[in-house]
Formats: structure tokens, C-alpha cells, sequence
DNA sequence: CGCTTAAGTAAACAGCGGTATACATATCAT
DNA sequence: ATGATATGTATACCGCTGTTTACTTAAGCG
């Protein structure tokens, strides 16, 4: 037999980073809604007492979860030049599904709460950066087009996913999107 | 005063219309789970029990008031020539929302039993004719596009109404999406 | 008119949701 | 070791939801 685990049985750090993951899963699944507190602290394997204690509520919890997940820095590192190219390879790499804030956002529509929640978090993480990096003309406008067709290639093959968009996709439709994104900065 | 109207007081097949223009217009806006049926009855000016009585249950309503508006045939008598043209004038139209089914469609993703039923009429009423109408050579891939850019639009505009597509957009965006969608057919 | 039937209502049921309370136990400094 | 405290649990509460049941009333035909 291997050594015990020196970790105490007990730690809340973890605990509540184990919540926070579960949280991301399930609302980038089922929608926030339709997601149960009961439903996340069991696959974090606690009890459902404790989103009240380490997030407050459901509300903050999610607002927590999809923060941790809003990060535009991605995007902005990559160059100007081969922009789509390097947008597209990213959306369509055979990506972590739980580390996408996409499907979270998306899903999450619905509610009033959660809907003012994302609508301010996409605003300040990833909008106006966006638009900043794009530049003064029209910055806005293409950061708004930057996320519509990000959010629909993200529609159509995670969240809802349709058989065409399946899998690889033709170097035709490849090369549609790639300059769709470039003709954004050109 | 004018004359009483001869219309009945009760009349079985205005009120399931009512029922229907109801649902239709709150689950286009709060998505399937967070619209209730005590909401939507509400709103036709009936009893909740209707809705058993006139549809069977909720989610057969849903599947009534989403396969009532969705209908390829408008996006297929487009002229070819001006096909990007003509779908970004129809989707950027001060559109009545209610007759729109894509804010109900994005809004749905997110109960399993909706997700469900949303699928399927997708793909036989939209998907399926836009492919034949594209034509053999990667027909759904481009049905799949156009959906994709038709969602995210709809979606920054009316689901989730960001600031920057308010309103009447610039030419060059404009010029952007009527591009896109063009180049699905060129 | 009278009376059968369709149309609509009121009320309750059963289940689930997020959350608060009261309780148990592991951890760690003293 | 031992007690104070952080950590985690069990349970109950209350409001809401879709649906069913029993009942009421308008419509329309003989």
C-alpha cells in the first residue's frame, strides 16, 4: 500500500475550488436554471450547505464561476496579421469544454439574475478590452462581430451541436471562417 | 356605443391561439424553464389549466409555438445574386420579435426536453431545406454557417442586446455580414 | 324554453428548488 | 491531551411549478 495522504481531510480551499469546477460543468451544460445547487455539490462530492457558506448564494456562485472563466488576454496576444487563422485554431481545437466561458454564457440567457450577471461580466472581461485592442475606429462594432461569430461557431458545436459542424471541418468552411474574423481587422 | 360584439364569449379556438401568441412571445424572451405556465395563461387571460386541456402539457405547448414560426421558406426564395444582401436586410429589419423564432430556439438550449424538441425541428424544418436549397456540394456545412451567423446576430441583438449592434449599424459592418453570408455561395 | 355539452374556473396535490438552522466532527494551537 | 474553532453534515422550511380534479357557466340545438 501507498503512504496515506498527508492532506487533512478537511480543507476549504479546496473544497470550494472543487464546488467552484463542479459549478462551471454544470452550467456550461445544463444552463443555470436548469442546474440544481444539489446537483453541483454532489459531483464536488459535498453538501449543499456549503455554496451558502463559501459563495453566499447560487447567484454569486455562478457570477464566481463564470469570472473565473472570462479572460480576454487570449485573443489579444495574438497577431494582427494571421489573426482569423489563429482565432479559428483556437475555437476549433479539441478544446477543454470546461475551461470555454462560451457554453456558460450562452446557456445561462435565460434567467434575469443570471442574464445581468453575464451581460456585465462579457462587458468588462472581454468586450471593452476587445474593442480597445481593436482600436478607435469602429473598436466596438468589431468586437461585437468578434463575439457573434465566435458565440455561434460555439452554439453550433458545443452547445447544441449540430451533425455538419461536427468533427473536422472542410478546408472550404475552414477558410470561410478564418476570413471572416481576418476581414474584421483588414 | 358601439355595437356589442357578435363574437361568443367563449371560443375554443381563440383562446388556444392566445395560448399560443402567449407562449410564443415569453419563451422568446425568458427561455423555456423560466417562463411559467401560470405566466403565460396569465398574459392570454385564461386558466392555467388550459394549457393541459388545449396543448397536453407545457412541453407539448413549447413544440407548438416554436414549429408555428419556424419556416425556411422565406430564407429560400432569395435571388442567389443578392442572397447576402437580402438575409441581412430581413435580419436586420426593426423585426417583429414575436414572429422570430431564433431568440426562442437560443433561449431553449438549455432544458434537455426543449433542447430536445428544438433539435428536431430544427434540423426538418430549417436546416435540412437550406442544405437541399444550398445544393450537394457541402450544402450542410453551409446551412450550418448560415445559422451560425444568423444566430449570432440574433443574439447580440435581441437576446442579449449589446450596445454596439443597437440600433442601425455602420455601412462597413454591414458590408461585413452581407460579405459573409454572400461568400457561403460564391 | 330546456338541456346536453363544450368551455372555463378554482383549488388542491405532489414534487422540487434554494436556503437557513441546528448539530457533528476533524484540525490545530496551546 | 484538550478545548476552541473551522469545516462539513443532516434536516426541515417555504415558496414555486406543472398538472389534476371537481365544479361552474356559457353556447347552441331540439
Amino acid at each position: 500500500m501507498a503512504d496515506a495522504d498527508p492532506r487533512p481531510q478537511r480543507d476549504a480551499a479546496r473544497t470550494r475550488a472543487a464546488i467552484l469546477h463542479a459549478a462551471q460543468q454544470a452550467f456550461s451544460t445544463k444552463g443555470y436554471t436548469d442546474t440544481g445547487v444539489r446537483e453541483i455539490t454532489a459531483a464536488a462530492g459535498v453538501n449543499p450547505a456549503l455554496v451558502s457558506r463559501y459563495f453566499g448564494s447560487k447567484e454569486k456562485l455562478y457570477e464566481a464561476a463564470l469570472s473565473a472563466l472570462l479572460d480576454a488576454r487570449v485573443v489579444l496576444g495574438f497577431p494582427r496579421d494571421q489573426f482569423g487563422e489563429a482565432v479559428v485554431r483556437m475555437l476549433l481545437a479539441p478544446a477543454p469544454q470546461q475551461r470555454n466561458p462560451l457554453p456558460m454564457m450562452l446557456l445561462a440567457s435565460a434567467d434575469p439574475t443570471a442574464r445581468a450577471i453575464t451581460d456585465r461580466l462579457l462587458t468588462e472581461l472581454f468586450l471593452e478590452p476587445l474593442a480597445a485592442w481593436y482600436g478607435p475606429v469602429r473598436g466596438a462594432e468589431k468586437a461585437a462581430c468578434f463575439s457573434l461569430l465566435a458565440s455561434g461557431l460555439t452554439l453550433y458545436r458545443q452547445v447544441y451541436p449540430l451533425a455538419a459542424l461536427d468533427g473536422a471541418l472542410s478546408d472550404e468552411t475552414r477558410a470561410w471562417l478564418v476570413q471572416a474574423f481576418q476581414s474584421l481587422i483588414d
